[in-house]
DNA sequence: TTGAAAGCGCTAACAT
DNA sequence: ATGTTAGCGCTTTCAA
């Protein structure tokens, strides 16, 4: 900046106003400075201009599961539309469900200044953002509530929506209904859970624990598991799976064409209506979830302080086949 | 940080030691410092850290053409991870194919002062790039090679793939082979139409060129596109989709089952060995481009100052059953 | 082992 | 309409 000014002929702050186009320069000046910026292939350095207190990064931290799962890069995709719409950059990173990669990466995120973060959680205990909070920085958690803090949150019903897909289930006549269940420590998963509980309580079907398999966590995790429940003596006649990792296992175990086991699955996936069997999901919104935590993000970042706020998404249950095969 | 100074009753310099773990530090001074730091939940400012001449960011910018696209999310996915494991953050961003996007997206990371870039262009001239390249900014392009200046680049072997899947599909018998082409200005969907091409002259056979569709971009629009060609009155019998979009449309046009018109898509994509047909693709791996070209990038931030590299990935046949669909 | 002073690139406040 | 000065939070000499 100070060669843009030696070249122009001019003083730094005159440069400054240029390049930030404040008013009050005179227009031949103005042109004097554009042409001595573009000659030396100037940027202004948004680091240092951040620098002086009061002064925004333009910048906020997105901290997801996985981009590489279409459910998360749904959301990345709605928030990076909307920063982009604010004039912001989205910086983020993934946890893979790590919760310690989590406060590492948020605590990358507060060195780098960002001025608010999106968050979907891998961890429970969220008390080590309470000194950012207070310093701050905004934070909306996405698909999952803040535990030992009161943050704002945009969440999904998880516990009605597994309750409903149970519950198509069971109006089928089915009584033997397996559960693929993602690690507890992922909150949806256990969430999801509870909904199939209530489901078959709510029918007064006593959970037979034989068919619930928590713990597999990948799409290969969740095939071996949904073998070992086709492979009991007294196989489920249909499942659940609590996500579209689950439901992607699901559906390789369950191709054999000599059985017909009846699928639902949480989360809506691409093509899940273009497969031999249409898979009947419990379907949302990342998107809208994403863009929803965005909008409320920089709603705080523009300055409304009332107290935290939670939305609730809802489900819709989308019939496709493999959930309406009887037993 | 000067707050934890005066806390720990010690001079500036001597945080600065303890947080960067510079030795030469007292035992005992160094537990007094960190005491504070924890007290006042002092982060260090890495703005303010990278602002000092010589130091980098730890940042890298990504640009690529859409989070929400599987293709380029898998790209996403690998450079995080190498980022990650370089002590990198990432910056990304969207083009939407706009190179005018393109432009102020890099600039944008400029301003951040990224030590390097990752960009998967959407426009074919980079000659605003070279300032940046002088200053010293990395920067290593992926799936499209640069325009108008010389660097780094990653891509696949668009041309051959292409030629190989209409071969294939001429094996079969096949003769009039339609083209779903997305849009001209997206560099691997004409050197896929190239491929096309070559292959039909290979074979003798002259293009006819109402069985391409030039221009279609999303899912939709090829949907759209792949039913005009349905629709002509001497329809063709198999069809070549250029990208993973462009095979989503087609899948959904050639669904009827009253008619069995054979398609081979360039990009694999989750669920293709699923469906009620499973897709014969030209697969190669978005993930390997991601990472061969971080891999790059932080070779040249290691101070590499060889000539450019252009690395070129190998593509294979994965027959399923959709192109061997004969006429 | 510790500290003082200078300066990175920029902008806010205050001249001129 | 333009310029001067100070200082953001840090690190880098250089000195004690």
């Amino acid at each position: 900046m100070r060669d843009v000014a030696a070249t122009a002929g001019v003083s730094l702050k005159t440069v400054s106003r240029v390049v930030n186009r404040e008013r009050g320069v005179a227009p031949d000046t103005s042109v004097r400075v554009t042409d001595a910026i573009e000659r030396l292939g100037f940027h202004r350095n948004d680091l240092a201009r951040s620098l002086r207190p009061g002064q925004k990064t333009s910048t906020v931290g997105l901290v997801i599961g996985d981009v590489g799962n279409p459910f998360f890069s749904g959301i990345a995709r709605a928030v990076e539309q909307v920063a982009r719409d604010e004039g912001y950059m989205v910086i983020a990173g993934s946890t893979h469900e790590d919760a310690q990669h989590e406060k590492e990466l948020v605590a990358t995120l507060c060195m780098r200044r960002v001025d608010g973060i999106l968050l979907v959680p891998a961890g429970r205990d969220h008390r080590y953002l309470l000194a950012e909070l207070a310093a701050g920085t905004a934070v909306v958690f996405i698909d999952r509530p803040p535990g030992g803090i009161e943050a704002d949150a945009v969440v999904v019903d998880n516990v009605s929506g597994a309750r409903r897909a149970v519950e198509h289930l069971l109006a089928s006549g089915h009584r033997r209904i397996g559960l693929l269940g993602d690690s507890t420590s992922v909150f949806t998963a256990a969430q999801r859970t509870l909904g199939y509980r209530a489901a078959l309580a709510g029918a007064g079907i006593a959970v037979d624990e034989r068919l619930l398999r928590i713990g597999p966590h990948d799409a290969a995790d969740a095939h071996a598991a949904a073998r070992e429940l086709l492979a009991l003596p007294d196989p489920p006649t249909a499942v659940f799976a609590v996500n579209n990792r689950m439901s992607l296992g699901a559906l390789r175990a369950l191709r054999d064409p000599g059985r017909r086991v009846a699928l639902v699955g949480f989360d809506d996936f691409e093509l899940a209506d273009m497969l031999a069997t249409p898979i009947t999901v419990i379907a949302h919104d990342p998107a809208a979830m994403g863009g929803a935590a965005a909008e409320l993000l920089f709603r705080r970042l523009a300055g409304d302080t009332g107290p935290p706020r939670q939305v609730v998404l809802p489900t819709r249950l989308v019939t496709r086949g493999s959930g309406e095969i009887p037993p």
